[in-house]
DNA sequence: GTCTATAATCAGATAGAC
DNA sequence: GTCTATCTGATTATAGAC
Protein backbone atom coordinates (compact mmCIF):
# COMPACT_ATOMS: atom_id res chain seq x y z
CA UNK A 1 0.00 0.00 0.00
CA UNK A 2 3.09 2.14 0.46
CA UNK A 3 2.33 5.42 -2.17
CA UNK A 4 5.75 7.64 -3.42
CA UNK A 5 5.62 11.41 -3.52
CA UNK A 6 2.96 12.82 -6.53
CA UNK A 7 -0.24 13.90 -7.78
CA UNK A 8 -2.78 11.44 -7.46
CA UNK A 9 -6.10 13.31 -6.91
CA UNK A 10 -7.92 11.71 -9.53
CA UNK A 11 -7.55 7.85 -8.01
CA UNK A 12 -6.63 9.18 -4.29
CA UNK A 13 -10.58 10.76 -3.75
CA UNK A 14 -12.48 8.19 -4.68
CA UNK A 15 -9.65 5.83 -2.46
CA UNK A 16 -10.43 7.67 0.46
CA UNK A 17 -14.23 6.92 -0.26
CA UNK A 18 -13.56 3.19 -0.69
CA UNK A 19 -10.93 3.00 1.88
CA UNK A 20 -13.12 4.93 4.64
CA UNK A 21 -16.42 3.05 3.57
CA UNK A 22 -15.01 -0.18 4.31
CA UNK A 23 -13.09 0.53 7.49
CA UNK A 24 -16.22 2.21 8.92
CA UNK A 25 -18.40 -0.67 7.50
CA UNK A 26 -15.70 -3.45 9.58
CA UNK A 27 -14.86 -1.35 12.41
CA UNK A 28 -17.39 1.27 13.53
CA UNK A 29 -16.80 5.29 12.43
CA UNK A 30 -15.59 6.00 16.31
CA UNK A 31 -13.20 3.02 16.19
CA UNK A 32 -11.60 3.85 12.72
CA UNK A 33 -9.09 6.73 13.00
CA UNK A 34 -7.71 8.57 10.30
CA UNK A 35 -4.41 6.99 9.89
CA UNK A 36 -6.16 3.46 9.35
CA UNK A 37 -8.18 5.01 6.70
CA UNK A 38 -4.80 6.87 5.25
CA UNK A 39 -2.64 3.45 5.55
CA UNK A 40 -5.33 1.83 4.01
CA UNK A 41 -5.23 4.26 0.71
CA UNK A 42 -1.70 4.41 0.99
CA UNK A 43 -0.91 7.83 2.37
CA UNK A 44 -0.02 10.32 5.02
CA UNK A 45 -3.15 10.63 7.78
CA UNK A 46 -2.24 14.30 6.90
CA UNK A 47 -3.05 13.75 2.91
CA UNK A 48 -6.48 12.97 3.66
CA UNK A 49 -7.93 16.37 4.83
CA UNK A 50 -7.21 17.22 0.52
CA UNK A 51 -10.32 15.58 0.46
CA UNK A 52 -12.32 15.93 3.59
CA UNK A 53 -12.60 18.95 5.78
CA UNK A 54 -12.51 17.05 8.80
CA UNK A 55 -13.86 13.11 9.78
CA UNK A 56 -17.24 13.71 10.53
CA UNK A 57 -18.06 15.32 6.98
CA UNK A 58 -16.16 11.72 5.52
CA UNK A 59 -18.99 9.89 7.25
CA UNK A 60 -21.76 12.36 6.28
CA UNK A 61 -21.14 12.29 2.31
CA UNK A 62 -20.52 8.35 2.57
CA UNK A 63 -24.21 8.30 3.95
CA UNK A 64 -25.83 11.19 1.97
CA UNK A 65 -24.60 9.79 -1.60
CA UNK A 66 -25.33 6.39 -0.19
CA UNK A 67 -29.16 7.64 -0.11
CA UNK A 68 -29.54 9.79 -2.61
CA UNK A 69 -27.98 7.07 -4.75
CA UNK A 70 -30.60 5.05 -3.36
CA UNK A 71 -33.43 7.49 -4.67
CA UNK A 72 -31.90 8.21 -7.97
CA UNK A 73 -32.20 4.56 -8.98
CA UNK A 74 -35.39 4.08 -7.26
CA UNK A 75 -36.83 7.05 -9.07
CA UNK A 76 -35.27 6.18 -12.77
CA UNK A 77 -36.57 2.48 -12.42
CA UNK A 78 -40.29 1.86 -14.44
CA UNK A 79 -42.97 1.30 -12.16
CA UNK A 80 -45.72 -1.39 -12.73
CA UNK A 81 -49.32 0.24 -12.91
CA UNK A 82 -51.06 -2.15 -10.09
CA UNK A 83 -49.94 -1.83 -6.21
CA UNK A 84 -49.46 -5.71 -5.96
CA UNK A 85 -47.16 -5.40 -8.78
CA UNK A 86 -45.53 -1.85 -7.22
CA UNK A 87 -45.52 -3.86 -4.40
CA UNK A 88 -43.65 -6.63 -5.54
CA UNK A 89 -40.80 -4.36 -7.54
CA UNK A 90 -40.53 -2.36 -4.23
CA UNK A 91 -39.41 -5.99 -2.37
CA UNK A 92 -37.60 -7.35 -4.81
CA UNK A 93 -35.54 -3.51 -5.77
CA UNK A 94 -34.68 -3.44 -2.33
CA UNK A 95 -33.63 -6.72 -1.52
CA UNK A 96 -31.33 -6.51 -4.71
CA UNK A 97 -29.91 -2.93 -3.62
CA UNK A 98 -29.50 -3.58 -0.63
CA UNK A 99 -27.31 -6.87 -0.70
CA UNK A 100 -24.96 -4.91 -3.70
CA UNK A 101 -24.10 -2.66 -1.35
CA UNK A 102 -23.73 -3.95 2.39
CA UNK A 103 -21.04 -1.61 3.31
CA UNK A 104 -22.48 1.57 2.67
CA UNK A 105 -26.14 0.16 3.80
CA UNK A 106 -24.43 -1.31 7.39
CA UNK A 107 -22.76 2.51 7.97
CA UNK A 108 -26.32 4.02 7.25
CA UNK A 109 -27.96 2.13 9.62
CA UNK A 110 -25.44 2.07 11.72
CA UNK A 111 -23.60 5.12 12.03
CA UNK A 112 -26.61 7.65 12.74
CA UNK A 113 -25.29 8.22 16.22
CA UNK A 114 -21.88 9.49 14.82
CA UNK A 115 -23.68 12.29 13.01
CA UNK A 116 -23.97 15.44 13.98
CA UNK A 117 -27.51 17.28 14.61
CA UNK A 118 -27.28 19.54 11.09
CA UNK A 119 -26.26 16.19 9.09
CA UNK A 120 -28.27 13.69 10.98
CA UNK A 121 -31.77 15.91 9.68
CA UNK A 122 -30.38 15.65 6.84
CA UNK A 123 -30.18 11.75 6.82
CA UNK A 124 -33.19 11.49 8.03
CA UNK A 125 -35.21 13.43 5.51
CA UNK A 126 -33.53 11.50 2.63
CA UNK A 127 -34.60 8.29 4.36
CA UNK A 128 -38.02 9.37 5.19
CA UNK A 129 -38.12 10.28 1.60
CA UNK A 130 -37.47 6.42 0.58
CA UNK A 131 -39.84 5.24 3.09
CA UNK A 132 -42.69 6.95 1.53
CA UNK A 133 -42.24 5.56 -1.44
CA UNK A 134 -43.42 2.21 0.08
CA UNK A 135 -45.66 4.00 2.33
CA UNK A 136 -47.51 5.23 -0.85
CA UNK A 137 -47.60 1.73 -2.54
CA UNK A 138 -49.32 0.27 0.62
CA UNK A 139 -51.75 3.42 0.99
CA UNK A 140 -52.69 2.80 -2.56
CA UNK A 141 -53.44 -0.34 -2.45
CA UNK A 142 -55.39 -0.45 0.80
CA UNK A 143 -57.67 2.24 -0.33
CA UNK A 144 -58.20 0.17 -3.90
CA UNK A 145 -58.38 -2.97 -1.94
CA UNK A 146 -55.96 -4.96 -2.69
CA UNK A 147 -54.49 -4.96 0.54
CA UNK A 148 -55.78 -4.83 3.90
CA UNK A 149 -53.87 -3.29 6.97
CA UNK A 150 -54.84 -1.86 9.58
CA UNK A 151 -52.39 0.63 9.84
CA UNK A 152 -50.39 1.58 6.98
CA UNK A 153 -47.33 3.46 8.70
CA UNK A 154 -46.55 0.20 10.55
CA UNK A 155 -46.58 -2.02 8.02
CA UNK A 156 -44.40 0.22 6.01
CA UNK A 157 -42.03 -0.06 9.34
CA UNK A 158 -42.32 -3.83 9.48
CA UNK A 159 -41.96 -4.50 5.69
CA UNK A 160 -39.02 -2.11 5.44
CA UNK A 161 -36.94 -3.67 8.40
CA UNK A 162 -38.25 -7.07 7.33
CA UNK A 163 -36.47 -6.60 4.05
CA UNK A 164 -33.37 -4.87 5.15
CA UNK A 165 -32.82 -7.84 7.37
CA UNK A 166 -31.27 -9.74 4.99
CA UNK A 167 -28.36 -8.12 4.96
CA UNK A 168 -27.61 -8.92 8.15
CA UNK A 169 -27.17 -12.84 7.15
CA UNK A 170 -27.31 -13.18 3.51
CA UNK A 171 -23.43 -14.56 2.40
CA UNK A 172 -23.17 -14.45 -1.48
CA UNK A 173 -22.07 -18.18 -1.79
CA UNK A 174 -24.54 -19.19 0.79
CA UNK A 175 -27.46 -22.16 1.01
CA UNK A 176 -30.15 -19.66 -1.49
CA UNK A 177 -29.11 -17.54 -4.38
CA UNK A 178 -30.53 -13.90 -4.21
CA UNK A 179 -33.36 -14.42 -7.08
CA UNK A 180 -34.84 -17.06 -4.54
CA UNK A 181 -34.55 -15.25 -1.46
CA UNK A 182 -36.33 -12.10 -3.22
CA UNK A 183 -38.67 -14.68 -4.47
CA UNK A 184 -39.82 -15.94 -1.00
CA UNK A 185 -39.55 -12.77 0.77
CA UNK A 186 -41.62 -10.92 -1.27
CA UNK A 187 -43.99 -14.43 -0.83
CA UNK A 188 -44.00 -13.46 2.86
CA UNK A 189 -44.46 -9.78 2.16
CA UNK A 190 -47.49 -10.30 -0.33
CA UNK A 191 -49.17 -12.64 2.35
CA UNK A 192 -48.72 -9.70 5.34
CA UNK A 193 -50.72 -7.28 3.37
CA UNK A 194 -53.47 -9.52 2.47
CA UNK A 195 -52.66 -9.54 -1.37
CA UNK B 1 -23.43 14.01 40.08
CA UNK B 2 -19.85 14.42 42.53
CA UNK B 3 -19.38 12.01 45.14
CA UNK B 4 -16.93 11.66 48.09
CA UNK B 5 -15.00 9.18 49.04
CA UNK B 6 -16.83 6.17 51.10
CA UNK B 7 -17.75 2.68 50.68
CA UNK B 8 -20.81 1.91 48.03
CA UNK B 9 -19.74 -1.33 46.40
CA UNK B 10 -23.58 -2.04 46.54
CA UNK B 11 -24.86 0.95 44.82
CA UNK B 12 -21.92 1.95 42.67
CA UNK B 13 -21.50 -1.63 40.75
CA UNK B 14 -24.69 -1.33 39.41
CA UNK B 15 -24.81 1.93 38.67
CA UNK B 16 -21.75 1.41 36.77
CA UNK B 17 -23.56 -1.34 34.04
CA UNK B 18 -26.22 1.01 34.36
CA UNK B 19 -24.41 4.43 33.00
CA UNK B 20 -22.18 2.15 30.95
CA UNK B 21 -25.53 0.93 29.28
CA UNK B 22 -27.17 4.56 28.78
CA UNK B 23 -24.29 6.09 27.31
CA UNK B 24 -23.18 3.15 25.07
CA UNK B 25 -26.66 3.20 23.61
CA UNK B 26 -26.46 6.81 22.99
CA UNK B 27 -23.31 7.54 21.94
CA UNK B 28 -21.42 3.89 20.69
CA UNK B 29 -18.70 1.92 22.61
CA UNK B 30 -16.41 3.25 20.71
CA UNK B 31 -17.11 6.50 21.59
CA UNK B 32 -17.62 6.71 24.53
CA UNK B 33 -14.61 6.77 27.74
CA UNK B 34 -14.20 5.00 30.53
CA UNK B 35 -13.92 9.13 32.25
CA UNK B 36 -17.56 9.59 30.47
CA UNK B 37 -19.05 6.47 32.64
CA UNK B 38 -16.85 7.40 35.89
CA UNK B 39 -18.79 11.01 35.69
CA UNK B 40 -22.09 9.90 35.03
CA UNK B 41 -21.03 7.05 37.92
CA UNK B 42 -20.23 9.76 39.73
CA UNK B 43 -16.35 8.48 40.81
CA UNK B 44 -12.88 9.13 38.85
CA UNK B 45 -11.98 6.81 36.25
CA UNK B 46 -10.04 4.52 37.96
CA UNK B 47 -12.62 3.27 40.20
CA UNK B 48 -14.20 2.21 37.67
CA UNK B 49 -11.52 -0.92 37.46
CA UNK B 50 -13.01 -2.29 40.93
CA UNK B 51 -15.97 -3.18 39.11
CA UNK B 52 -14.84 -4.42 35.63
CA UNK B 53 -11.21 -5.55 34.63
CA UNK B 54 -11.22 -3.42 30.87
CA UNK B 55 -13.99 -1.71 28.90
CA UNK B 56 -14.23 -4.57 26.80
CA UNK B 57 -15.23 -7.20 29.50
CA UNK B 58 -17.83 -4.08 30.52
CA UNK B 59 -19.06 -4.30 26.64
CA UNK B 60 -19.18 -7.87 26.93
CA UNK B 61 -21.09 -8.41 30.69
CA UNK B 62 -23.60 -6.04 29.50
CA UNK B 63 -24.54 -7.98 25.83
CA UNK B 64 -24.10 -11.37 27.88
CA UNK B 65 -26.42 -10.75 30.52
CA UNK B 66 -29.10 -8.76 28.31
CA UNK B 67 -29.12 -12.29 25.94
CA UNK B 68 -29.09 -14.20 29.04
CA UNK B 69 -32.23 -12.70 30.82
CA UNK B 70 -33.56 -12.85 27.69
CA UNK B 71 -33.65 -16.78 27.05
CA UNK B 72 -34.08 -16.95 30.89
CA UNK B 73 -37.59 -15.30 30.75
CA UNK B 74 -38.90 -16.79 27.77
CA UNK B 75 -37.88 -19.97 28.92
CA UNK B 76 -39.99 -19.09 32.03
CA UNK B 77 -43.11 -18.18 29.95
CA UNK B 78 -46.03 -20.90 29.86
CA UNK B 79 -46.35 -21.82 26.10
CA UNK B 80 -49.45 -22.89 24.73
CA UNK B 81 -49.40 -26.17 22.40
CA UNK B 82 -50.41 -25.55 18.98
CA UNK B 83 -47.95 -23.73 16.45
CA UNK B 84 -49.99 -20.91 15.65
CA UNK B 85 -50.44 -20.01 19.65
CA UNK B 86 -46.87 -20.83 19.93
CA UNK B 87 -45.89 -18.37 17.35
CA UNK B 88 -48.52 -15.38 18.77
CA UNK B 89 -46.80 -16.29 22.08
CA UNK B 90 -43.58 -15.83 20.79
CA UNK B 91 -43.96 -12.50 18.73
CA UNK B 92 -46.09 -10.61 21.37
CA UNK B 93 -43.88 -11.77 23.64
CA UNK B 94 -40.48 -10.80 21.48
CA UNK B 95 -42.24 -6.85 21.40
CA UNK B 96 -43.12 -7.22 24.40
CA UNK B 97 -39.30 -8.05 26.03
CA UNK B 98 -37.59 -5.92 23.50
CA UNK B 99 -39.83 -2.58 23.67
CA UNK B 100 -38.68 -2.51 27.67
CA UNK B 101 -34.98 -3.18 27.18
CA UNK B 102 -34.08 -0.69 24.56
CA UNK B 103 -31.10 0.39 25.56
CA UNK B 104 -29.72 -3.36 26.00
CA UNK B 105 -31.52 -4.21 22.56
CA UNK B 106 -29.83 -1.50 20.98
CA UNK B 107 -26.00 -2.25 21.95
CA UNK B 108 -26.74 -6.30 21.50
CA UNK B 109 -27.38 -5.38 17.72
CA UNK B 110 -25.23 -2.51 16.93
CA UNK B 111 -21.78 -3.41 19.15
CA UNK B 112 -21.15 -6.39 18.11
CA UNK B 113 -18.29 -5.55 16.37
CA UNK B 114 -16.62 -4.40 18.95
CA UNK B 115 -16.53 -7.66 20.43
CA UNK B 116 -13.18 -9.32 20.14
CA UNK B 117 -13.43 -12.91 18.66
CA UNK B 118 -13.84 -15.18 21.90
CA UNK B 119 -16.21 -12.79 23.53
CA UNK B 120 -18.05 -12.73 19.72
CA UNK B 121 -18.50 -16.21 19.22
CA UNK B 122 -20.42 -16.37 22.43
CA UNK B 123 -23.04 -13.54 22.39
CA UNK B 124 -23.28 -15.47 18.89
CA UNK B 125 -24.14 -18.56 20.50
CA UNK B 126 -26.57 -17.13 22.90
CA UNK B 127 -28.09 -15.09 19.96
CA UNK B 128 -28.73 -18.33 17.70
CA UNK B 129 -30.53 -20.25 20.80
CA UNK B 130 -32.82 -17.65 20.85
CA UNK B 131 -33.32 -17.50 16.87
CA UNK B 132 -33.76 -21.27 17.35
CA UNK B 133 -36.82 -21.22 19.61
CA UNK B 134 -38.62 -18.76 16.50
CA UNK B 135 -37.44 -21.48 14.36
CA UNK B 136 -38.81 -24.52 16.06
CA UNK B 137 -42.09 -22.98 16.33
CA UNK B 138 -41.81 -22.64 12.32
CA UNK B 139 -41.08 -26.07 11.88
CA UNK B 140 -43.41 -28.25 13.67
CA UNK B 141 -46.75 -25.49 12.62
CA UNK B 142 -44.93 -26.31 9.15
CA UNK B 143 -44.81 -29.76 9.37
CA UNK B 144 -48.64 -30.32 11.15
CA UNK B 145 -49.42 -28.22 7.85
CA UNK B 146 -50.41 -25.02 10.18
CA UNK B 147 -48.23 -22.81 8.34
CA UNK B 148 -46.83 -23.02 4.63
CA UNK B 149 -43.18 -22.03 4.47
CA UNK B 150 -40.91 -22.30 1.48
CA UNK B 151 -37.82 -21.94 3.78
CA UNK B 152 -38.07 -22.29 7.14
CA UNK B 153 -34.78 -20.70 8.38
CA UNK B 154 -35.36 -17.49 6.22
CA UNK B 155 -39.16 -17.00 7.52
CA UNK B 156 -37.28 -17.17 11.21
CA UNK B 157 -34.51 -14.39 10.29
CA UNK B 158 -37.37 -12.35 8.48
CA UNK B 159 -40.18 -12.42 11.43
CA UNK B 160 -37.09 -11.56 13.70
CA UNK B 161 -35.99 -8.84 11.94
CA UNK B 162 -39.83 -7.56 11.35
CA UNK B 163 -40.59 -7.67 15.48
CA UNK B 164 -36.84 -6.34 16.44
CA UNK B 165 -37.67 -3.25 14.26
CA UNK B 166 -40.19 -2.04 16.09
CA UNK B 167 -37.72 -0.37 18.37
CA UNK B 168 -36.47 1.90 16.26
CA UNK B 169 -39.74 3.66 15.49
CA UNK B 170 -42.01 2.97 18.68
CA UNK B 171 -42.14 5.52 21.13
CA UNK B 172 -43.93 5.22 24.60
CA UNK B 173 -46.38 8.27 24.14
CA UNK B 174 -46.77 7.42 20.56
CA UNK B 175 -49.63 6.89 18.21
CA UNK B 176 -50.44 3.34 19.45
CA UNK B 177 -50.17 1.85 22.38
CA UNK B 178 -47.93 -0.96 22.90
CA UNK B 179 -50.84 -3.95 22.87
CA UNK B 180 -52.06 -2.55 19.52
CA UNK B 181 -48.56 -2.45 18.15
CA UNK B 182 -48.41 -6.03 18.92
CA UNK B 183 -51.61 -7.11 17.64
CA UNK B 184 -50.98 -5.45 14.13
CA UNK B 185 -47.42 -7.28 14.45
CA UNK B 186 -49.15 -10.54 14.58
CA UNK B 187 -51.49 -9.75 12.34
CA UNK B 188 -49.13 -9.52 9.87
CA UNK B 189 -46.60 -12.73 11.17
CA UNK B 190 -49.81 -14.79 11.02
CA UNK B 191 -50.43 -14.17 7.59
CA UNK B 192 -46.57 -14.15 6.27
CA UNK B 193 -46.50 -17.36 7.29
CA UNK B 194 -50.20 -18.69 5.55
CA UNK B 195 -51.45 -19.23 9.04
C1' DG C 1 -0.48 16.42 -4.08
C1' DT C 2 2.01 14.42 -0.57
C1' DC C 3 5.28 14.29 3.06
C1' DT C 4 7.24 15.05 7.76
C1' DA C 5 6.73 17.09 12.02
C1' DT C 6 4.09 18.78 15.51
C1' DA C 7 0.40 20.91 18.48
C1' DA C 8 -3.08 20.01 21.67
C1' DT C 9 -5.93 16.78 23.53
C1' DC C 10 -7.60 12.54 25.06
C1' DA C 11 -7.54 7.46 25.53
C1' DG C 12 -7.19 3.03 28.74
C1' DA C 13 -5.16 1.47 32.56
C1' DT C 14 -2.23 1.42 37.01
C1' DA C 15 0.10 2.92 41.66
C1' DG C 16 -0.13 4.46 45.94
C1' DA C 17 -2.23 7.71 49.45
C1' DC C 18 -6.10 7.91 52.48
C1' DG D 1 -13.75 1.95 48.01
C1' DT D 2 -12.30 6.02 46.10
C1' DC D 3 -9.12 9.66 44.92
C1' DT D 4 -5.16 11.95 42.75
C1' DA D 5 -1.53 11.60 39.83
C1' DT D 6 0.64 9.54 36.17
C1' DC D 7 2.32 6.40 32.38
C1' DT D 8 2.15 5.34 27.62
C1' DG D 9 0.44 5.84 23.43
C1' DA D 10 -3.21 7.35 20.10
C1' DT D 11 -6.23 10.94 18.36
C1' DT D 12 -7.69 14.94 14.98
C1' DA D 13 -6.02 18.45 12.59
C1' DT D 14 -2.56 21.88 10.89
C1' DA D 15 2.04 24.04 9.09
C1' DG D 16 5.49 24.20 6.11
C1' DA D 17 9.01 21.70 3.14
C1' DC D 18 9.35 19.64 -1.37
Amino acid sequence: MARKSGSHADITGPLVRSSAQRLIAAHGFAAVSMRQIAAEVGVQAGALYLYTPDKQTLLFDLMREHLEELLAIWKSEAKPAAPTERLEHFCKFHIRHHLDRPEAVFIAYMELRNLDVGNFATIEKLRHTYEDELESILRSGDIAGDFKLPDIRLATMAIIAMLTGVNTWYHKDGRLTRERVERIYWNMVRRSVGA
